[in-house]
DNA sequence: TGACATTATGAACATTGTTCATTAAATTGG
DNA sequence: CCAATTTAATGAACAATGTTCATAATGTCA
């Protein structure tokens, strides 16, 4: 049994590989990361890009992830920058601005559909499951009184509007649909749910 | 200028295309569409259907532009069918029905995005626009006091909020971010919501 | 009937993702 | 140090995709 050092260089051209498909999407969107371009950009063949990688999914898997902790970071910073009637707030328009100031990295995010049948890795499923919960720690600072179980509510449709924000406007549907920006209609929903979450 | 019954056939024929386009993605989901096997299903050569329509892209537009007139069919017979007060519910509940009932059609609505500097079709746009009018109507008619500048910000975020709901449950993410089913989030968003813009 | 417009074809092209037999290189046991 | 074995890497091929276009067939009207 005869290995080399450990698998450390394939490794490290694994990271160029993901690093590689990054630079791809940032400048010419998901369109650019096709497996020649990543051949050519990484100086090996394009076989080789298969020997890295399973598929081209589990590159876009990779890259997403990387987005996803990027993303996990700017929310949680910008919770800590605020004062602490305003947490939610911050993290929706953090949120928001990370769609906009990184839309074609977003779109890789949302575009992406798995073949049907495979399943989503963990470490993957784990990194959009962090990402609510900061606004369930917020929420329940905010509201004390308020039942784990309404509070679950609250996160997850806060948490599902918010997405839907960013998409719209991700794709530009918010004018079609006569709206403001997202970031104002954001504020609007959170202050009016809030107020609705008084008291109860 | 010798004209032919003044396309009338091709008419039929993209018809046709169009029918056999909605089968095709009923059958095997948006990647089934395929040039190919659109003209194996209208039995003409693969060529002609670029006679018929631009773009394949045309195509995945007039078909979804059924599924939204569907859609909005479906959203106004359920706010007909509704009590006063409970309209805008039963327009959210009849939304998520339809993305689930039509998870197919649904995903080529989703999916499809445009190649960027093309502009949408003004009937497709129109259709878009179409929907949360019918929200914004009943809202009205809920809360009389409320400024339409308001309003209209309460629409856009709602229907944004339902089309956040629809999406990740689409695609199988609210289980990710540990939440019960869209249709239970939805209702217990507007809960919320209303009791926020009660007289105010 | 002949000129012309429309309809239809099918072969080709350019890109994709992906596979795989084969070759080169590196590591390790003796 | 060498030969065996494992790992790394190649490049040619395949299949499927969207799209184009010169050409042929067919219908329409003067």
């Amino acid at each position: 049994m005869a290995r080399r050092k450990g698998g450390i260089d394939r490794d490290a051209l694994r990271e160029k590989l993901i690093a590689v498909a990054e630079a791809l999407v940032l400048q010419g969107g998901p369109e650019a990361l096709t497996a020649r371009a990543l051949a050519t950009h990484i100086g090996y063949s394009l076989g080789h890009v298969y020997n890295l990688v399973e598929d081209l999914d589990e590159l876009v898997l990779l890259v997403n992830g990387r987005t996803l902790e990027r993303l996990y970071d700017t929310l949680e910073e910008a919770a800590e920058k605020a004062k602490p009637g305003h947490k939610v707030h911050a993290i929706a328009a953090a949120y928001l601005s990370f769609c906009a100031d990184n839309a074609r990295m977003w779109s890789l995010v949302l575009g992406h559909k798995l073949p049907e049948g495979r399943a989503l890795p963990d470490e993957y499923a784990a990194r959009i499951s962090a990402l609510p919960v900061l606004v369930a720690t917020e929420l329940k600072a905010m509201f004390p009184k308020r039942s784990s179980d309404m509070l679950k509510r609250d996160v997850a449709s806060l948490w599902s509007a918010l997405h839907g924000l960013g998409t719209l406007e991700h794709n530009g549907r918010l004018p079609l649909i006569g709206a403001p920006s997202a970031s104002v209609l954001a504020k609007h929903l959170l202050d009016t749910a809030f107020a609705g979450m008084k008291d109860k």
